[in-house]
DNA sequence: GTTATTGCAAAATCTTTGCAGGGTG
DNA sequence: CACCCTGCAAAGATTTTGCAATAAC
């Protein structure tokens, strides 16, 4: 069993979360938990929940967007919208406070990170007196392949 | 019937991708585009098909998705999923290139713009080569009236 | 005249819900 | 031991698809 400090933070951050709310502390809530910290990148609900089939752990698909959604709650995860049918989902601390550009002809999804985001989110939260507690930016465009492969056809 | 210089370059676009493509100039694709260029503010699949309907123009929900389709393709309109289920749309001029503040509340959301965000894009096309055609980016939170109520309710 | 596009309805996909049984506090 | 949570399956909602009829080029 490989110790992430990590996940044991997420854990110790979601039981908190439980306790505050009164919510019950139970093995599915942890398993899902545990099981998305283990996760490199994005899934979407219905992967996750077949790599918890897949690999011992019995658990309806209901309980796993029940756990979701309380792991949102608590911002321990992070849900996308690319534009696909399923919402996609990471744990919010992967590599840093990244956000991605989308590649509107093949799809794919690149990664970057900028520090001027904090200076918009002071901005925002100045003008607008919201309490701003994340954000998502998406740049959709070409990628190099897709775009080089545009100009050769004309 | 009222003229408006957004919607007269909005269908010279439309025209001239329809043409480059080899695609069909039909009725019903400039009808969807006159509806949504008539739009203020946000919209989605459902309430456009609706409001054609009701008004005088029978279209059918599969010609709606199929126009909406190329619409997002020549960067007509701006596709939005805010975390409910459906997806909501906005012609891309809108009141400038504003962004969004969500309140995970009560779901309200307030535009904002800023022009950092450009530099952002700069920065991150200089860095992944992309061809960067528009962008999103949202701040989820709570809004005053949500964070007051929380507040008093502690 | 060809063939892309429309309309309709059925299908597919993702997510939510209702309810009975079981486990947490 | 009260009642919150789970699992199951069915329902809901949104979007896509297949196919015959229609209309654009």
């Amino acid at each position: 069993m490989k110790h992430s400090k990590e996940k044991d933070s997420a854990i110790y951050i979601f039981k908190s979360y439980l306790e505050r709310k009164g919510y019950r502390k139970t093995p599915e809530r942890f398993a899902v938990l545990n099981k998305i910290y283990s996760i490199c990148g994005h899934f979407d609900v219905d992967s996750l929940y077949e790599m918890m089939k897949t690999e011992k752990y019995a658990i309806s698909i209901a309980t796993v967007y029940n756990t979701i959604e309380l792991l949102l709650e608590c911002n321990l995860i992070k849900k996308h919208q690319f534009g696909e049918n399923a919402s996609r989902y990471e744990k919010s601390f992967e590599g840093g406070n990244h956000d991605h550009l989308i590649c509107t002809d093949c799809g794919k999804v690149v990664e970057f990170w900028n520090p001027l985001v904090e200076k918009i989110q002071e901005a925002a939260t100045c003008s607008t007196q919201f309490e701003i507690s994340c954000h998502v930016l998406y740049f959709y465009g070409l990628c190099p392949a897709c775009k080089s492969k545009k100009t050769d056809g004309l």
